[in-house]
DNA sequence: CTGAAAGCGCTTACAG
DNA sequence: CTGAAAGCGCTTACAG
């Protein structure tokens, strides 16, 4: 099929390709008329114009980048499904791209996203990713970024967050109300932002209420996944320790630590309580249902691409936009798995 | 900061911008000389190419469309993380939009992906999608295009799946080899081709073992989710139907109805054996770990990327194509919701 | 109200 | 081996 072009329109129409532009695009200074008549014949030949120009001319291309560590996930899914309506519902489209936790994918791909002229990025940090240049090379390019969940306090752009350190105080404070009073702590690898702030909101919730904090029972989780779970799970049967409650960093290391329990026969809740930490949504149909800490994944991506556009349009409009940070609100799920 | 274009690395070395370009493409007929000291200087300057004039003139964008019905799903998600993978690897962006099952929606989406003049458009069909002249409009204007999963007959394209009828029939006869007499089919929408052919592959299992087929055992799970299952186990609870297995049309309605059975006391599988379709990463964590069917969602994304891949090919290369379609493994997994 | 012309940044057929 | 020129399809400042 042979596209139509503008000029195949004024040709058709004894008229130049200047006057058919500023018809379709409403220009003032065009006569109803003619406008009326192009309309017609674009609207006859199905005229779609080429983005490709378009893109040339208008040096946007009406498309944004977005790069999580990793897309088979509940909680990067709900974010990718939140980012990839909003975006449609503005005109944009979404390239997405996976890091799988490794900084040197990651950096390779902001470069493919710059090179791709994209006209905003929107990031979710690797595990690794400590040098943060690919990020500032971005913005060098002035393409607008928005960081989201796992984030960089060096990077000056936008970000959207929740309150990690809070949230695992509640979730640990959550174990202590309830009656626990030897709290291990699962938690994610050392990098990470977040998997640091869950830790401290764990021992900020532990001094607080009276309860001392002990890092053996501080177990590593290195991806925070269902076998990173298990395996903690059974090094914390193998050092008998005396444990009566579990702050688990994510949901999945939860499960896998209530497998573990199960297996042993060890009772939660009433040998042990676990608390996990997201609201994934599959938390409730396992049992016993988990308790955990409610993430809200579609409302960040919602959330990350709203950001991105104010940037966007401020860089349209010659406007300087200072970068903002929103902080999404968290709360207890109080289910089957804690008392 | 400004872009360096290929007007300004000829400037610099005082040559034309034919030469630069040329150099910069490892063209036969440049000397190597002017190439090294080309290639210098763009590095130096760091000069990217402007794709939208790359795009203008090659008329490609070097960037698919892919079209899910849900991306907040295990063996979606599962599929969009193969292409991805796969596409990153040869040098294609993958822009990816969902219909939310709506064909409305996906129609309007297919019409985006051709405005934005992608080179290939993957899709799983929206479970009210009967009319496919979306689709034809897409190959018309000779853009490459593989479905899978969820596909149509009548579209003549290439195509990836699994052999849905076969798998059901696999997954019905486990259920009957382990005992069960009276089993029990809770199906997806009447529209959508794999919902059709799980449940054919459940009745002529039921027939050739010698069990007749019973219609009020079929229960209706419209979008075959965790609610879609409780809700029917509720029914068959309340109808007294004398049942001792289930084949459901997905972990997820499998999942649901456990749960209710859970809730009122019924076994499983000692008094009811349950069978799902997906091999969802959670079945296994869940009690009992449900036995399931695996469908092999990444496999099937990189799958779908390589065929389209081909067609993009033959068709930059101006071969004709003849579209193919692929079957993929399944296999039964056995684990504790079955005898 | 209409249109000729320049230009976005590249690629490539062609001439020398 | 090098380069002038045309052209991809649009947009827009400018002239009339």
């Amino acid at each position: 099929m042979k596209e139509v072009t503008l000029k195949q329109i004024a040709e058709n129409l004894g008229i130049s390709i200047t006057t058919v532009s500023k018809a379709l695009k409403n220009y003032s200074d065009v006569s109803k008329k003619t406008k009326a008549l192009v309309k017609e014949e674009a609207k006859k030949l199905h005229y779609k114009p080429n983005v490709f120009a378009v893109n040339l001319r208008t040096k946007e291309s009406k498309t944004v980048g977005l790069i999580v560590p990793e897309i088979v996930h509940h909680f990067f899914s709900s974010v990718i499904n939140g980012i990839v309506e909003e975006a449609e519902r503005k005109g944009y489209l979404v390239i997405i791209l996976q890091s799988n936790e490794s900084y040197k994918l990651e950096r390779k791909q902001v470069d493919l996203l710059i090179s791709k002229r994209v006209d905003g990025i929107m990031i979710s940090l690797a595990n690794d990713t400590v040098d943060t240049s690919h990020l500032l090379e971005a913005m060098e390019h002035d393409i607008p970024l928005v960081m989201f969940d796992k984030i960089s306090k060096l990077v000056k752009c936008s970000k959207i967050i929740i309150n990690d350190r809070q949230a695992a105080y509640n979730a640990t404070k959550h174990l202590i109300d309830s009656g626990c009073k030897n709290i291990a702590h699962f938690r994610g690898a050392l990098l990470p932002q977040n998997s640091i702030d869950r830790f401290l909101g764990y021992k900020k919730a532990l001094e607080d209420h009276g309860l001392k904090y002990d890092s053996s029972l501080v177990y590593m989780c290195e991806r925070v996944d269902y076998e990173d779970g298990r395996r903690a799970a059974e090094q914390l049967i193998k050092d008998a320790k005396k444990v009566d409650g579990i702050f688990a960093i994510t949901d999945m290391a939860a499960v896998g630590a209530m497998t573990v329990f199960k297996e042993h026969g060890i009772k939660v809740p009433e040998d042990i309580s676990v608390m996990g930490f997201s609201n994934w949504f599959l938390s409730q149909a396992i049992t016993p249902a988990l308790s955990t800490i409610n993430q809200p994944g579609y409302e960040m991506g919602r959330g990350t691409f709203k950001l991105l556009r104010k940037e966007m349009k401020a860089k349209k409009a010659g406007i300087p936009f200072e970068p903002q940070t929103k902080v999404l609100e968290t709360f207890v799920v109080k289910r089957e798995s804690t008392k």
